[in-house]
DNA sequence: GCACGCCAGGACAGCGCTACCTTAGTGACT
DNA sequence: AGTCACTAAGGTAGCGCTGTCCTGGCGTGC
């Protein structure tokens, strides 16, 4: 019953400190641990010595400790609208792949498209003291912006662009990829265009906007059709949605889709209705989805860089939180128009 | 030049603590994070007087320091597979959905079908003394298996069942899936069945196996009609298997398909080369993606209970890390037959 | 040859929180 | 009335690491 000094405190986990490390190497432990970080005022004989009795004993860093020391963790934050289309996990999946072998830790949001899911998951998770944020567009609450402005947490916008003075971001004009939209559409002899957007998030809205740019300038627009609905886009959706647009305005003859998977749903409706595509109306996608090229016709589409996107503000995250500015904070990754046989 | 005691302290992190929470709140330190913690032994006054400090000071538990005193986390690791098809996001989805509001990180990892990635990843992420593991199937490197064992880390397996000792698993009976697609395939007149399946993870194997299992005592079984491959599974690879199997085996009148994306591309191959579904060939899917209901034919399928998994294992993590035992350890979430227009 | 600056390495303290033990106060039972 | 169990609250210490000094030894320049 007497609890001596040498009793397992069971409040250690268990595993080996640095403590430990530092002792099998035969230095102190702040040697040790500024070994193991990579500085360089570590003599490399000795730093080596740290790594190989780090290696021995298994160690790993506690993140926690590291984090309540240095008041900062290794986490980086990401939030995005959504996962349940194949857009965002590309980019999900590239910042991944810059950050976690840096030794940063990802977490992920997911906020259905609302704002105020959005700023919620941002409170939640600045409590993680996050060392970088990497946020989806420019459009949220005034309680976000300021909680990401008197954070002081690096932060990269990604997918739209903005010239605003100070701001990262890593994206494409949505603007011009809607005006790219519709003067294909235009080229190839299409008179009557109509656009069918879903989920009316600011990047739908940014597209709609440059194909309605571009129809006014050719004197093609027509705001009968501009289909626009807050509901979240999908397949089911695109077809009833052009079904009905159809049914409405059967003269159109040729349509931009805010999203490939309404596109799609439109060309199997197409199919099960007996509607010529592209003979009686073109169609063209957004995103470029894997499985666009094979559609019944082949889906043409506006590939977007998703990749590339992640992959790009990661690496400005890296720049940002090693403390040097962006030389280019404000890039454009560009986009792609796909011409297959929908159009 | 002279730093006084009161200086900003730069180590801090400049955000209120517990202590500033119990002087305003005219408790001790240990009240304070007693009150917040919802433990029990604190008078509801007292408690409630904390929680309203707390809310005026805008108080975020600082999880670094809460992970380093207690010594552990309140992250749970999730891992899975893929995140390119939707299959696990939903999964994902609802995990989430039970975690967060209970104050759990949930910490995704993504092993595209490696186990060499998941043994990484575990390895990785067993620095953070996670408190639960969520995994997907029992197919893993002896490693892995010997690392989750050593930890004591409580774990749920998801997506398949296994009655072992000391288990706890949440999914469905893959075998019986595949037994299920032969029965209904065999049910519609059908003599001459094939399996296309992809990706090669041990559940396409087993409800291959469910498959070939149900053909034998038909009397059915035809292994130059099962055609498996590593790749990974995507419309495109569906079309394309689709094709070779009926450039040699023309007389095939049933395709079972281990995934939707599979069978879509078949179904979308049919259509541009005028094979006629289900006429010549019927064909099943697998997990009943939301699209897939929109195919022409729509496409039948084995619906999964993919949100159903990922809540249930939640749940039951959530019982896990409370120390209690769960009460039935293995769950069967069943699946359904959705018969639709291509079977 | 001496003062100076510089650098590798170490001592020390503390990040913010919670486990553990102790104490004061309450009621129940003999 | 006295003892005992029990509960609510607090004191103390420390989780494992790193920021901030500080030390001692070296090289450099006049």
């Amino acid at each position: 019953m007497t609890s001596s000094k040498n009793d397992k405190n069971t409040r250690t986990t268990g595993r080996p400190t640095l403590n430990e490390v530092a002792r099998l190497a035969g230095v102190s432990p702040i040697t040790a641990s500024r070994a193991l970080r990579g500085i360089s005022s570590v003599a490399i004989e000795l730093a080596e010595k740290v790594r190989v009795a780090a290696a021995d004993l298994n160690y790993v860093v506690n993140p926690a400790a590291r984090a309540l020391a240095s008041a900062q963790s290794h986490s980086v934050v990401v939030l995005v609208p959504s996962l349940s289309n194949l857009l965002f996990i590309d980019t999900l999946e590239a910042i991944h792949a810059v950050l976690r072998p840096k030794g940063f830790e990802v977490l992920i949001g997911n906020f259905h498209y609302s704002r105020d899911e959005e700023e919620n998951l941002l409170r939640n998770y600045m409590a993680y003291q996050p060392r970088g944020l990497l946020l989806t567009g420019f459009d949220r609450s005034e309680s976000s912006r300021r909680m990401i402005e008197t954070s002081n947490v690096p932060c990269v916008y990604m997918m739209e662009l903005d010239a605003a003075e100070g701001l990262n971001c890593v994206g494409f004009s949505q603007l011009k990829a809607g005006e790219t939209a519709a003067r294909h559409l235009i080229s190839r002899g299409r008179r009557r265009l109509a656009y069918i957007g879903a989920q009316l998030d600011q990047r739908t809205l940014l597209r709609g906007e440059g194909y309605r740019r571009a129809l006014q300038e050719a004197g093609l627009y027509n705001p009968d059709l501009e289909v626009l609905t807050p509901r979240p886009s999908s397949v089911g959706l695109g077809g009833e949605l052009f079904l009905q647009l159809l049914a409405s305005h059967p003269q159109v003859d040729a349509i931009f889709f805010g999203n490939d998977d309404l596109a799609q749903g439109a060309l199997l409706e197409a199919a099960r209705t007996g509607i010529k595509i592209p003979e009686q109306i073109a169609v063209l996608g957004f995103n470029d989805l894997p499985s666009s090229e094979f559609m019944v016709p082949r889906l043409s589409s506006i590939r977007t860089p998703r990749e590339a996107i992640g992959r790009r503000a990661a690496e400005q995250m890296l720049t940002l939180m090693a403390g040097n500015k962006v030389a280019n904070p404000v890039q454009d990754m560009g986009f792609e128009l796909m011409v297959r046989e929908s159009s």
